[in-house]
DNA sequence: GATGAATGAGGATTCATTCAT
DNA sequence: AATGAATGAATCCTCATTCAT
């Protein structure tokens, strides 16, 4: 009786994306708004455009499509956080590496997010990325400002600051709502995420330069 | 027929909290380290030594009793924001309002969690705490930099700068998961917490420091 | 909105039972029908005159249900088949013991089937009460037959006539629909029952008689 | 798109035996194991090495499967009785009949299974299986007892001596775990089955015996 | 103030089945 | 003959909530 829409995958340009990748969108963005337990597998579905039935012939459990949102989600992070590490540590390095993340963050929306959901409930499927992307990011990091010979920082003192930084880029995102009820300002408009990033250039910028 | 063991609220020093108040303590921190959807009735009321049944003779809903744990949890830190507002400027206030905010944040474990919870999902019930609270201590920290001849911030980057501040105290508390997976810190233990204090107290005082 | 009828438990005569004894009643009776598989818990619970929300205020899963429908039925078999096992092992013991087990489970036209549909699916809740009343059961029974001098049975075969009879007094209950089928016969009426008994002792009768 | 191996039905002597024989195959063990309700489709494709889809090139419905497995189960049995049936009335034909009863059930280890699971849940399938060939072996076998002059059973006795033969004899496939968890023996050993059998010929032989 | 029992709505997941490919 | 994808109905069970006691 029921029959499914024939979604023929020819192969055009940029065809619109399989349904596992649809729902994995969908999911990505239900999940970022609300959180894994006030998502339900069906209201991901119906935004799939699918039955929750149906969603079960791609994933095997809700738990299986969160875990592929936040592995699709971390690996281009996790790329590029290896980019960064494996950068010389040139002059405007760091002004460079946190362009970049905040352009990742900024060209999808839900990883930040995501992550932060993920971080404030338990996040045991954080702890492998933390362990293998985001420490060697903070060892390079922390070599760099070591080697610097302009910067303030004592051995102990700078794993706190990369720690900062990252907070930094990821809490613009995730605390835009919260910014934005106290100031008159649109942290997530593309205006406001390039202030956000030359701000924190200039941070950086500043904790640099010679005492006087 | 039961009935419940008579719970005598006489005043003496520090008697053990009021079923109300039980019953706040134990929803603030499911709430905390579960946020409001994965966090059941039946669970607070268990942890609070009751049938979900009692605990409606003392709240009337659970959004009831999440709300009531956002504003005890609120209450005390709009208090302290607003007498750090009233500060005159001296030379370290600063100084002073980074030392007590982060103080207030460990000594209240949930408080930090739940705001970020309550940030990422709607944070309609923050909405009035942002522009009540917050709103004001980022109008007088700005105006403080402002009157600062040391600071090196434009009237545009004044905000992000306090906003940034306050990114990096609760994203300590929040972020500890993440950053304790990627470093051998204890972000939360006393001494990580001083730590951090210490390099926030820092990091403002470098950025003050006249340029070379 | 919802509300339940007030069950008051006036302590009359021999009242209507409880609600957890009425769900195992309904319990017994689809188990014993249909098997666990092909019973939902809905069934159950409409046939007790509950939700099926309402049937886990009391018992707190299927599973749970079905063991305690099994355990109330054993329990009785088992204090029966222990007072048969401490019983002297006089002559015509083994005419008491036949008509005693059949008016066991003519008693509870549920229970031999109960039994049947356990051990045809795995019976692990089973093996506990085979190994601790079946097993004392049979040896008692081998004993009287070893002690016996009419026996026509070798020690290896003892066990196998013991056995022979349990499966004649349950397999004239479970068999009954096949049967029914078959011959022109009411195996489970009264009438059914008394004369399976009457034809199990002659049986037994004929099986101690001297050879000729 | 992908499409199965191709199972050359090559006629060889014993060879694999083609689709639907293979499902059938499945499909008996698992509702011997578990009865109807407790097998799902999918399981039974899955071990016939198929997807559920493509077991419905075979069979119409579940419910089909289930059909044909009795029917494939029973025909041989049926058969079988038949023969028993026609036989002239030797001295031993009851002794051969044990023995090929027992035999037949030993050779297909889900039919006794499969009869006592549909028999317990309605056995609607059974019924005309029931009629058309256990009513007449129960006839045939009466009417031999009634010209034996050693039989010491009544006309009214003569169908419960049957019916109390069919069930030693599938009662001792069916309640082989019970009797294995309470007795040191394996009912469904080839040594077993053998005692089983010599068990009810002399059983029968007793019984046949002239008075003392 | 506390509880057991009740309930409708909804949670995730499985079911038998269909159909285009 | 085989499959992936689709689906409505049903699975067991949890949810927040109510109410008589």
């Amino acid at each position: 009786m029921p029959g499914a829409p024939p979604r023929t995958s020819t192969a055009c340009g940029d065809a619109e994306p399989g349904t596992p990748a649809r729902i994995l969108d969908t999911a990505e963005s239900l999940f970022a708004a609300q959180g894994y337990a006030a998502t339900s597998v069906r209201d991901i579905a119906a935004a799939a455009g699918l039955t929750a039935a149906s969603l079960y012939n791609h994933f095997p459990s809700k738990e299986a499509i969160y875990r592929a949102v936040l592995a699709r989600g971390l690996a281009p992070l996790a790329e590029m956080l290896a980019g960064l590490s494996a950068r010389e540590p040139g002059p405007d390095a760091t002004q460079e590496m946190i362009a970049a993340v905040m352009a990742h963050f900024a060209a999808r929306p839900a990883l930040a997010r995501l992550i932060q959901h993920e971080t404030l409930c338990g996040g045991e499927n954080l702890r492998s990325f933390a362990s293998e992307w985001v420490a060697p990011l903070f060892e390079t990091a922390s070599e760099q400002l070591a080697r610097d010979p302009r910067s303030p920082w004592s051995a102990e003192e700078r794993p706190l600051a990369v720690a900062a930084w990252m907070q930094l880029a990821i809490g613009h995102f995730v605390m835009a709502p919260l910014v934005e009820a106290a100031l008159p300002v649109a942290p997530l408009s593309d205006e406001g995420i390039a202030r956000q990033t030359l701000f924190l250039q200039k941070l950086s910028r500043l904790l640099l330069r010679p005492p006087g």
